[in-house]
DNA sequence: GTGTATGCAAAACTTTTGCACTCTA
DNA sequence: TAGAGTGCAAAAGTTTTGCATACAC
């Protein structure tokens, strides 16, 4: 959620109301107040070995199209593995600089973008002007399910919807890369936060 | 596609291969020699009885969170409702723009959230950083194949991923309120284009 | 040594906001 | 006529680019 006016925070209800409609003064307190859950997901921590068969990927592809290998980029893909969450790249950079400071917000992104381009990575758009990502390496094809109240995400498998995708590309003659399945909806917590301040 | 340099596309191969990995540079050059092609559903033109169907749904939305009427967003909604495509608020905005001419782009703005509010417009990410509107009165539920070369997108519909979307709902105990299915491949005109320039 | 990678700062681009003025109810 | 809407310009926020320097092969 792009703040742009962080002081907006501290306007008074009613200032606020002023300016906005009803529910979006409503919907933005709420978020104020709230802390952003995480991602819940069957995903274990990446093991040793996991972790090398990544690396052999990456650095694969970086030979197969002339890029050279760095400790950078190193740094990046072994944080990158690390996290469980949707990162922006703004907070996988805060994680990266933990280990090295001195990695530039530039390297992250061309880096995520390697990383897609290899099937490591891939962009998830939660419909909030950031772009995300999570890792997929030997991840089972899934998605999402996101609460637009809180943010809380969590992931779902589902035979049919891999179904679909597989006949509908063949019935439009598509050579099929990835898909994207979100489904937004209001979580019980925040449900029940609402009944209760009622 | 945010083009942020435009004069990019007038450097010749090598100097844009030099600066960027051959995949990037091959899918940049493509889509500047390529028109992004439209469309492709089920959806008639919008008959003169759903129009005025929509304008009062959307009267009684403004009025129901107290706010006014005004030419501009009658003008916004007519103009909204005429258009079969995925559209960007600048996209809009032009259109707009040829009914009346004074028009400025926040009201463009203000007004698509609006009717997102309302559910006569829902919001469609296809990961190429701009959020694009499509109206969806009396629309039933589909879902998106993109093709990521060309950027063509044919609607699909499936009462299987309708079901999934209901189940789902239940297990987690979410309160649905819309999803987002969109499967990325490269369509046949691309693949073929692209097995003839080898 | 050649050419790619990096990190900074600046630019590009989309979206939001402040404000003076206009219009609706 | 009070309060909301509009359009412009400026700001905010994310992502990309130019360039001098550092590093990999």
């Amino acid at each position: 959620m792009g703040l742009h006016a962080p002081g907006a925070a501290l306007l008074c209800w009613e200032c606020f109301r002023a300016r906005e409609n009803f529910d979006t003064a409503a919907r933005f307190l709420r978020m104020m107040t709230q802390p952003l859950k995480t991602r819940i997901d069957d995903h274990p921590a990446v093991s040793q070995a996991e972790l090398n068969e990544a690396r052999s990927l990456f650095s694969r592809h970086i030979k197969s199209v002339g890029l050279k290998h760095t400790t950078q980029r190193d740094t990046i893909l072994e944080t990158f593995l690390g996290t469980r969450d949707h990162l922006s790249t703004d907070q996988l950079l805060q994680l990266v600089r933990q280990r090295d400071a001195r990695i530039g917000l530039t390297t992250v992104y061309r880096t995520l973008k390697l990383l897609r381009d290899c099937g490591l990575a891939s962009e998830v758009a939660f419909h909030d002007g950031v772009v995300r990502y999570e890792h997929q390496h030997k991840r089972r094809s899934h998605h999402h399910m996101v609460c637009t109240r809180c943010g809380a995400s969590a992931e779902f498998f589902s035979a049919e919807v891999d179904k679909v995708e597989k006949e509908i590309g063949r019935r439009f003659r598509y050579a099929i890369s990835r898909h994207t399945f979100q489904i937004y909806g209001i979580c019980e917590d925040c449900r029940e936060q609402e009944r209760a301040a009622q």
